[in-house]
DNA sequence: ATAAATATGCAAATTATTTGCAAATATTTT
DNA sequence: AAAATATTTGCAAATAATTTGCATATTTAT
């Protein structure tokens, strides 16, 4: 997945390390930029080495990825594995996913009419209403051979 | 959360237990058994705190749990922290989860107008579709005092 | 009831994640 | 722009969660 990542994507990362008043550091604008060129999501690991093992430590990885969570630039999946996964948090562009059982690829799925149980759950008195939706299925590939 | 499972309880869980054909033993009737009583979803430790930590070890807690959750018994649940929860899935109740950000309290709710999704996702050439779907934000209890 | 298969407890191994700390880098102040 | 302060990083070590090996115990099949 290791791809080299152009200025522009390191420019728009540094933006956004500054929109949020973190110190911008070589590794954050990397991690970061690696983030908005691939959509992911990713574990730890698979950014850690997406980036190039020596281009941060992955204990750097793991620092950065909660501050850019607590500042809401990236987002926590759980895709019925044990493990974690992060990607960007595009704010237009909210979506959830679809992740085949087998091959455990993931597309993108652009609708979402949740808003009316949010409304629901905002009328029992929640406030600062989220939801997480993933769908799992065998994909089309998987189907054919088996 | 340490409950005393009546012995109904008990002999419930050893039919379903038995319905998936996996040996009945005295620690998977009763993990069963209390998750049976008990909505939860629970962590591994919290099913082996409820039984009474010396009921059996906790690594049968996790032997069983995998058992349990193969054969269909139990549904794994991820509600936004790092741990895994799990919980009885009664197969004519499908609901999901409002989880407060602070207190951690979960309420569940019956609402789930997702299949209209999963059949486009079906249409895609997607077969064995299930879904995960869980709710977050601040309980009004929460909100009462912050 | 006996034999064969499977599950359990315990301790040790593995893996993922977090932490302490000195050095490096970034930000703020002068 | 340099000095002072604050924050972050890399590395190694610590912690926590989960898994495994294996001898014994329990369950299932004969």
């Amino acid at each position: 997945m290791k791809t080299i990542v152009s200025q522009k994507l390191i420019q728009k990362a540094e933006k956004l390390i500054k929109e949020k008043s973190l110190s911008v550091t070589e590794p954050r604008k990397n991690i970061l930029a690696f983030l908005l060129k691939n959509h992911g999501p990713f574990s730890m690991e698979e950014i850690h080495d997406g980036l190039g093992k020596k281009a941060c430590d992955l204990a750097t990885v793991y620092r950065s990825i909660v501050q850019f969570e607590n500042s809401n630039l990236v987002e926590r999946r759980y895709l019925g594995d044990e493990v974690l996964r992060y990607e960007y948090k595009d704010t237009d562009h909210h979506h959830h996913h679809i992740v085949c059982r087998i091959c455990k690829s993931v597309s993108q799925m652009k609708y979402c009419f949740i808003s009316e149980i949010e409304q629901m759950i905002r009328d029992k008195g929640y406030s600062d209403i989220t939801h997480s939706l993933e769908f799992f299925g065998v994909c089309a590939k998987c189907n054919a051979n088996r």
